[in-house]
DNA sequence: CTGAAAGCGCTTACAG
DNA sequence: CTGAAAGCGCTTACAG
């Protein structure tokens, strides 16, 4: 028995009109109790569903949130980068507790998505995340507001942009990142990480850390960065470069875990040593952070709160409500990577 | 200019019949050349999309597959198990090569998911990941068959299972993970995962570890092995409870990799040393398992190819095709955290 | 509180 | 190759 009744059955079954089921199954007050009753145990009984598609299409709306996780195309298809995949987790719950389905869709930048969910809608609103080159989508995202299109987008939150951005205090944490190096005595910190508008959320880490070797009278030297995207092993490679320059630096601040990671991987390999001989921060506190060795000490992005206010801004753009962009804080979490005083090594007695 | 236009619109524009119009768009054969030309221009010109909503009442499907990730209740949900956070990845990719698009849920195990999607006609069919106990959701299962759902699920092929599964060779992976350990020269291998029929893989994973022990005329003995579900958490106290038993042991194989990082770290806290004091084996080759110090041996499952069997064979159930379950092969991968005889401290000079 | 009816935007026999 | 028409299964004014 196929899942194949429609209302029509049930207000058979329930002796009222089709119209009282439909009323009644949508939590109309215009029911009587009674009624209600009736047509609630033959719904158990038939197993009825309420048609989606019917429903969506005479209510004009779908009720479900679209996501599109776009990547540059030289990404390789491989791994998702894991604070995405983290971000994914709890929108998809914050979706689920309002009510909402979710889409997703993992694009290549270059792709037509802009045109592709809410247009045919399949989607209410669309979620937008991504890592990707900012002046080669911002076109795209301009498309989307043209077309009335409700969406958000985590990332950078900047001036006049088009539509509403969430995300995180970049320049905040690369502050408090570049801080913490200076006070654990370094003097000679390089950044890892493509600082240009190109990608804005880096460039803002970048800031921050230039701000304060300013402040503290030490200027940003272009001979200690590395331009890297987030990968282990883009930020592999942007450490040889570094160590080809014969540049001597005594701390790392990677713009992303994943850059620290791979970072810390051709350190290694080289056979210096975390802390001791170069202390390093990363940013985002994916899964990973702390589980290498040693553990790394990095910027956190509260992905389960991001996630909640990522759908919850677009639901107020989806029912007109106003709604701005959100700068979420920064907090820096310190782990072994980056404690020069601290001197662990496992096989040697706690230093505490 | 918000997306109003309807298929009424670009058959006026046209100068064609609306019939024509969605005739051309799905591609038939009895358009001609020139007016699918008029058409397909028209359509560009007011940005015109189908709406899917309606497309799919009428043709009765969906075009869309659902993908339920459902976990024990007692799991916290901060994280995903990142091995099945890669499966969605592939999963997402092997959707989108076969024009399908992808709904995604989180579910609780306890919640009624069986009857929501397939039902209310949202997908047309159903992927079910997780790792949950098996016999508390079997019932479920019975469910999906007797309304004659399409599902396939990830997870131990056995006989007389409801629906088709897809899910590698556990028994296999649990005796190459074994065989390899006795080869470095072990000879007390415990094992870290609950094996019972509640949980099929594992309990798969550990006949293969029994069988391997008993070919070499060592039985598996119930003190070497402790109850762990596929947390780091659970990882770590399933292996406080075997080194409070004071058994001897040299090995650990573990039912997953989640599970031998939690152990790695309570070895580590009691300062035993991996490989040299204890070896240890995972399963599933998460991205951690490579960045753990040292990185861990494991059984790979290949997730990539996973994804793309589990959506094929879903689609040739959708499409009233013969599927059969199918089992995937498990290959060892060799790292450090097993390897006895190799001895790389990274601050030593290179074994070999 | 309830029913008859129109209509959401398509797809697809049916009849040229 | 094309058009007129029915109908997919709902929701929601409209009229009691």
């Amino acid at each position: 028995m196929k899942g194949k009744s429609t209302s029509f059955d049930i207000a058979h079954l329930a002796g009222v009109s089709q119209s009282t089921v439909s009323r009644a199954l949508r939590g109309s007050p215009l029911v009587n109790e009674e009624t209600r009753r009736r047509i609630q145990a033959a719904v158990e009984q038939l197993n009825y569903k309420v048609d989606k598609n019917a429903s969506n299409l005479r209510r004009m709306h779908s009720g479900t949130l679209a996501l599109l996780l776009f990547e540059d195309p030289t990404t390789d298809e491989s791994h998702i980068n894991p604070f995405f995949l983290s971000l994914l987790g709890s929108i998809t719950r914050a979706c689920a507790k309002q009510g909402y389905d979710l889409l997703i869709s993992f694009q290549q930048l270059s792709h037509d998505w802009h045109a592709d969910f809410a247009e045919s809608k399949k989607a209410d609103g669309i979620i937008l995340l991504g890592y990707g080159d900012y002046i080669a989508y911002r076109d795209k995202l301009d498309k989307l507001v043209a077309h009335g299109t409700c969406f958000v987008r985590w990332g950078a939150v900047l001036p006049d942009q088009p539509g509403l951005s969430i995300g995180c205090d970049n320049f905040e944490g690369g502050t408090a990142a570049t801080q913490h190096l200076l006070d654990q005595g370094c003097q000679r910190i390089a950044f890892l990480g493509e600082a240009s508008s190109h990608y804005p959320e880096f460039f803002e880490r970048y800031r921050g850390y230039a701000e304060v070797l300013a402040q503290a009278g030490l200027a940003a030297r272009a001979e200690l960065q590395v331009d890297a995207e987030s990968t282990e092993h883009s930020g592999y490679a942007a450490m040889q470069t570094l160590l080809a320059r014969k540049e001597r630096f005594d701390a790392i601040f990677a713009a992303s875990d994943l850059i620290a990671i791979g970072a810390m991987r051709a350190l290694s390999d080289q056979g210096l040593r975390v802390p001791q001989d170069v202390a390093i921060v990363g940013f985002d506190d994916i899964a990973m952070a702390s589980y290498v060795n040693p553990p790394l000490t990095t910027v956190v992005q509260d992905t389960r709160h991001a996630g909640e206010v990522l759908v919850d801004r677009l639901l107020s753009l989806i029912r007109g409500q106003p709604a701005e962009s959100v700068v979420l804080p920064a907090k820096l979490m310190v782990r072994r990577s980056s404690q020069k005083s601290a001197a662990p090594p496992k096989t040697g007695r706690a230093a505490r």
